[in-house]
DNA sequence: CTGTTAGCGCCTTCAT
DNA sequence: ATGAAGGCGCTAACAG
């Protein structure tokens, strides 16, 4: 693999001279460039990154940390992250973490060994310790959908807890009365924030829940608490699902057991895939502006890199959307 | 950033001793050891594998390229070649091309100038540039999804025509003889592969189509071209779609007619989605190992990386497997 | 406009 | 068991 060093001697001139034509070729006389580009060709020869990198100390890439690739969001994340780094000359270095926040440190080390220029991050959990160790290194970061209360950081993210309060109080106003929460993992902020505002919207009623469980973010999880809440003895007629997959394995559930979703059964939920992937029912409820808040994320990132800005973490709080679908109607008995 | 000579003044040693603790401890003394390790911590040093790379010409990064992300496809593969890359202890630089074989180039430039050692291509087409350029190079290269007939090239792929084949033989052997295929863009070659066993099948039978269509692979693609398939004098009963964006789109098309999947239109499809995202209808089709392929391609190339091998291109065929579920069933009217 | 010198962080080699 | 010298590919800074 040809080295900046075999161009110049092959076409006569200093490896410095070869650097110029490739970074700043007005400063080089067209003859000389002519003919450095034409032994460029001859020799294929690509720049290797490496040594640049050593030399100035930028590798122009940043790195997206992804706790769990399946997720749907993580796909939308992806694209607008890279695009974003894109338009500021920046190569995205992809990883995901498994959901295990070992993983996530693990990740971030490797990162960090490799030089990448900042991070974004969409965590495990909001404890402290990832973007403490990033920072530490002198690393930029920017964290997208946790509050991360613990920590100095830019972060980009959704008030869900409001969401829940709001999509609660919408099968409350469709008459519902029994309703349960199925809603994810106790120890991910995201999971107690929806389970907080969907009690919060019952309380503001005066009712209680038929029933509250967290299962996994998974369709299984969903599938499994479902099929016990809705074989119990007081039957719920609506459910909160925490998530898109604990929705479906939720709609899985109730069509086994016999149950017309939304007819003998509403269910509503958050992070709602695209309709293009699920086709029936496609379900009410909250969506995140994904994209937008990646790209934000990154955004602030560029501009740390960029140093248009050093000060303090800052927070961007983003409004969701409310979407009715198919997925609920007002329950059978009014009673 | 701490470098190795911080660490090495602050411990009273010289930077190859903390090289040597680094990556052959043994062959350090316990006590030297020992302070050097605590510097280490105390400075949070946290070795830059760009020297390392610089040095030793390898960066321990192999790329993935994709064509397109939004595939589920895509998932599998970033996971498969990701746990494959670690455990010969590789990351993984991944890369979208957006579809597009301009960008293709770009991007393998990109990650040339980066000296990944290796590349995993999932591509957008079989032209053959992509692998010429990435092999003239030196790099080596894998390649999943399409056979490769003008490069000398590592490929994993299945015989999805064959598979076109015997899905559209089930489809006669329900009794169906209105048939009509909705595939992929024409210069897309398994698109062509399954229009052709799509053809074989019917040659066989003595049949000729009610309709063959192009349209993207895209969701709404599906939809518009099943809507005016549907729509048309000749109704078929059976719709072969290439893959499972146009499957939804056209199961919508079909709801949208007032027409039931089975009972009134039979849909089948290649790369279901697994039953997570999909709910309902689970398309009946061709399930291909994409885990395994991505698996095997990323095996070849760190045999090559390892020096296990260095032969001409070899080309592993898996077989894929035919999954009956909920969209097919006997035509309405048998004739 | 072009070349020279030096050094980024690390490790191979050879010496001690 | 430890250290010193040198060089991987590139470019900033300073000649000329």
């Amino acid at each position: 693999m040809a080295t900046i060093r075999d161009v110049a001697d092959r076409a006569g001139v200093a490896p410095m001279t070869v650097s110029r034509v490739l970074n700043n070729p007005d400063s080089v006389s067209p003859k000389t460039r002519a003919r450095v580009e034409s032994v460029i060709a001859e020799l294929k020869y690509v720049p290797n990154m490496i040594g640049q990198t050593l030399r100035t100390n930028r590798t122009m890439v940043i790195a997206l940390v992804v706790a769990e690739i399946s997720n749907p969001f993580a796909i939308q994340q992806i694209r607008s992250v890279g695009d974003a780094a894109r338009r500021g000359g920046y190569t995205v270095l992809f990883a995901h973490t498994e959901a295990s926040e070992e993983n996530e440190l693990t990740q971030l080390r490797a990162l960090v060994q490799r030089r990448v220029d900042g991070i974004v991050l969409a965590p495990v959990t909001n404890r402290p310790d990832s973007v403490d160790f990033v920072q530490g290194q002198g690393l930029p970061i920017s964290v997208i959908g946790y509050p991360m209360p613990e920590n100095d950081v830019d972060v980009v993210r959704c008030d869900t807890g409001t969401a829940s309060r709001d999509l609660t109080d919408y099968l409350l106003g469709l008459g519902h009365e029994r309703l349960a929460m199925l809603s994810g993992p106790r120890d991910i902020v995201t999971a107690r924030e929806r389970t907080d505002g969907f009690v919060a919207a019952l309380a503001g009623a005066g009712i209680s829940a038929v029933a509250m469980h967290n299962a996994p973010f998974t369709v299984d999880g969903g599938y499994q608490t479902a099929l016990s809440v809705l074989n119990a003895r007081i039957r719920p007629t609506a459910l909160v699902t925490a998530n898109n997959f604990i929705a479906i394995g939720a709609a899985k559930a109730a069509r086994e057991l016999g149950m017309r979703v939304p007819e003998d059964v509403s269910i509503v939920t958050f992070d709602n895939a695209r309709s293009d992937s699920v086709l029936d029912p496609f379900f009410t409820g909250i969506i995140q502006p994904v994209a937008e808040m990646a790209e934000l994320a990154t955004e602030m990132l560029l501009d740390r890199l960029a140093g248009d800005y050093d000060g303090p973490g800052r927070e961007i709080v983003l409004p969701t959307r409310f979407e009715v679908h198919d997925s609920t109607a007002p329950p059978r008995e009014m009673s």
